[in-house]
DNA sequence: GCGAATACTACGTTTGCCGAAGTATTCGTT
DNA sequence: AACGAATACTTCGGCAAACGTAGTATTCGC
């Protein structure tokens, strides 16, 4: 079993950067975290909803307006109505978008390198391992013990006489 | 090389959750992350000045004052003027707050469980190495890359006429 | 055809961060 | 001892991001 102050001081000093990445991340322009996420995940889907974004940056739906709100205003994102349900609106980058989350990418495999580089090929294959092993072990705990932060979607149906 | 496309969606899903801690750390009552990581200093070292609470959460004065200043108002810290520098404000954690860390760090060492049981004594022991390699390498670049953010105590004597 | 459900937006509040100015105390020099 | 500079903070005001609540528009289901 792993006991807090055999090795949590250590654990915590090191990866303690990484709790607050936007020292390290000093991106030219000012984005929030959020922002970026939703961006790269722009890029990965090319068209996606609100309701999507939502799910995917787990936020408020306010929360998710405003941050398309700034992403829009600045020209990186584009915010249409469906066709075919007028209710829904269709996120997309626009050309500047595409042309910041290829920058943002090069960025990030550049962080990541630095990361990684100075291990062995060895060492690589080897961590990506335990980080795919830990990653999917992390999941499946996590879904079992709190399901109710996980997805809460009990229907309650409220009949009001 | 690293290049984004191969690797870099799967590294920023896996992580994403780690850049959101406060969505999985918000159990019990509510704090910032400044706030646990000022608490979890003050109790390694019983008593801080603000002076190396600033240096150790890499921030400005008036942001540690107002972290401090939320967690007197909570009962977790006492603040008190030191007897040989009537300047210096020594903060110790209060009976509350001491408490409160014991619970934190149970709760880190079980979230550090979660992630680490799983792998073998042998994967262990490998990942603890990589880990520290990894944080001495990165430490060591972004130090050379960015110096001015690191330490900015150039000793600048103004004579003003 | 109409009430409920869905997919959002608008608005106002709160929280945390931070720069600039202010206060109190001590240090260093003469 | 005296006083200007340095140190160690606090106060204040402003700002940006997150978010709860209420509101709008559209579609679904019976």
């Amino acid at each position: 079993m792993f006991d807090y102050d055999n090795m949590g001081d250590l654990f915590i000093e090191n990866i303690k950067k990484l709790f607050f990445p936007e020292e390290w991340i000093n991106l030219d322009l000012k984005f929030s975290k959020s922002e970026i996420f939703a961006m790269l995940f722009l890029d990965k889907r090319k068209e996606i909803t609100m309701t999507e974004l939502v799910e995917y940056i787990n936020s408020p739906m306010s929360t998710a307006t405003g941050i398309v709100d700034r992403l829009v205003k600045s020209r990186y994102v584009q915010r249409d109505r469906s066709e075919k349900d007028r209710r829904i609106v269709i996120l997309r980058l626009t050309e500047d978008g595409t042309k910041l989350v290829k920058s943002l990418k090069g960025m990030i495999s550049e962080y990541i390198n630095m990361i990684v580089d100075d291990l062995t090929e060895e060492e690589k294959q080897f961590m990506m391992g335990i980080i795919l092993k830990v990653v999917h072990n992390l999941q499946k705990k996590l879904d079992t013990a709190i399901p109710n932060t996980q997805d809460n979607n009990e229907i309650k149906k409220i009949i009001i006489e």
